[in-house]
DNA sequence: TAAAGTTTGGACACATGTGTCAAGTTTATC
DNA sequence: GATAAACTTGACACATGTGTCCAAACTTTA
């Protein structure tokens, strides 16, 4: 069974770290210290993005390393270009895509809070921390504060509410997702589906329609009936 | 003038770095090399709370501290000690004092976000970055969270609410708080004030009185006319 | 003011991190 | 199969962190 997506880009995405491996003799390479790096990101944060660990990890001798990287600090750069590059794109795609109402259009942008593919809440999150540390990654997560919240502003003037109603009702759809990151929530998918509808409800001031959720269950693989 | 409080906690707290200094020529103590902790906590991480850098920010010698503390674990314990007592306890406290309606109730539990003595955002940011690197933190964070959300949840259905609409509900009030703090906003005093009354709407889904706000804008020195 | 208790800091042993260098090994190409 | 390019490695030099031990210095108390 085939699904057709309503937002065109729902996979668009391929990231570097999926599309892989042509066999070479060689161990090391930039993509692979990058996904050690990733990994060791999402998981204890930057400070132990250290190189000797990743070596480990890899298999690899520490000095390796220099070989494909000038130092620590440019593989620091990488792994921000890699967060920069998915979520913030991906998320405003959203927020833009077509919609015929303010709940279909709140519902486009909730995809982003079900699908990895399009937003990477565990590297979000882990990028927030490090941005504590450092003014220049401070600088950047507000940048994608700013073009994510104007996006998601835009998509409530649309459906008629004025500045104010639209930025305080962005700011809440954002920062609900952005404190249910930051708490590490790990709901399972059903009760995450399940409360969609009452959250869109809140953020749009309307009870979704049945055809509106129809769509959007469509699109997750999610049926209605239970079997 | 004097202002009479609706909150009778709303200054009850008074933590161990505030109190102080009962003038000894000794210049170590727990107590300053715990608020050091603290600060370095919040300005860059957990990983940063080393022990030489706290004993230079203190003019002592880094092997003094083993005076005071067994070992470096022992001091992280006292400082998420700190972060319990203060954060959870004063937010449900919140939650749960008298209201006569859900706006008047939310308007409460919005005291926390503007005085820093109720609610400790960087504080709270700062452990929640810590317990992505710490399996002992982050069933803390847990526990807090669970506890902080089942009070608010609680704030919805004394007024009405089934628990479908209270849960999500809360988790709406909680999450925007929680992402707030993790987007590390600075708005301006002035327009954070100005957005309580949307966001109350949107929370409460009514718009508030005006004998609300006043009984709010009261509480924190804040006049209605320019002035 | 001397003794007892408290606080401080230097020397030591050890672990883990960074980055450079010169000498290797492996693979592709002519 | 010789050569060059792409990789890998161990030894070295250095920095920063932890924790122990002991002697010195400072406060309190009697």
């Amino acid at each position: 069974m085939l699904i057709f997506l309503a937002a065109p880009t729902l996979s668009g995405y391929q990231n570097a770290m999926e599309q892989q491996t042509i066999e070479t003799g060689w161990r090391g390479s930039p993509e692979a210290w990058l996904t050690a790096a990733y990994e060791l990101l999402l998981q204890s944060g930057v400070d132990s993005v250290k190189i000797l660990p990743l070596a480990r990890r890899l298999n690899l001798s520490r000095t390796s390393f220099y070989w494909f990287f000038k130092d620590r600090e440019e593989l620091l750069s990488g792994l921000l270009a890699r967060w920069r590059d998915k979520n913030t794109g991906n998320l405003v795609r959203q927020a833009n895509a077509y919609a015929e109402s303010l709940v279909e259009g709140l519902l486009n942008v909730c995809d982003c809070w079900l699908d990895t593919a399009l937003f990477d809440s565990k590297f979000e999150f882990a990028v927030r921390s490090w941005a504590l540390q450092s003014p220049d990654v401070q600088a950047e997560v507000l940048k994608a504060d700013d073009l994510r919240l104007a996006a998601l502003s835009a998509l409530f003037r649309r459906f008629g509410h004025d500045e104010t109603s639209a930025d305080v009702r962005a700011r809440t759809v954002y920062l609900t997702q952005i404190g249910y990151i930051s708490m590490q929530t790990s709901e399972d998918a059903e009760l995450r589906m399940a409360r969609i509808p009452t959250y869109v409800e809140v953020f749009a001031d309307r009870v979704p329609r049945q055809r509106e959720m129809d769509r959007f269950h469509a699109r997750h693989g999610h049926r209605s009936l239970a079997g």
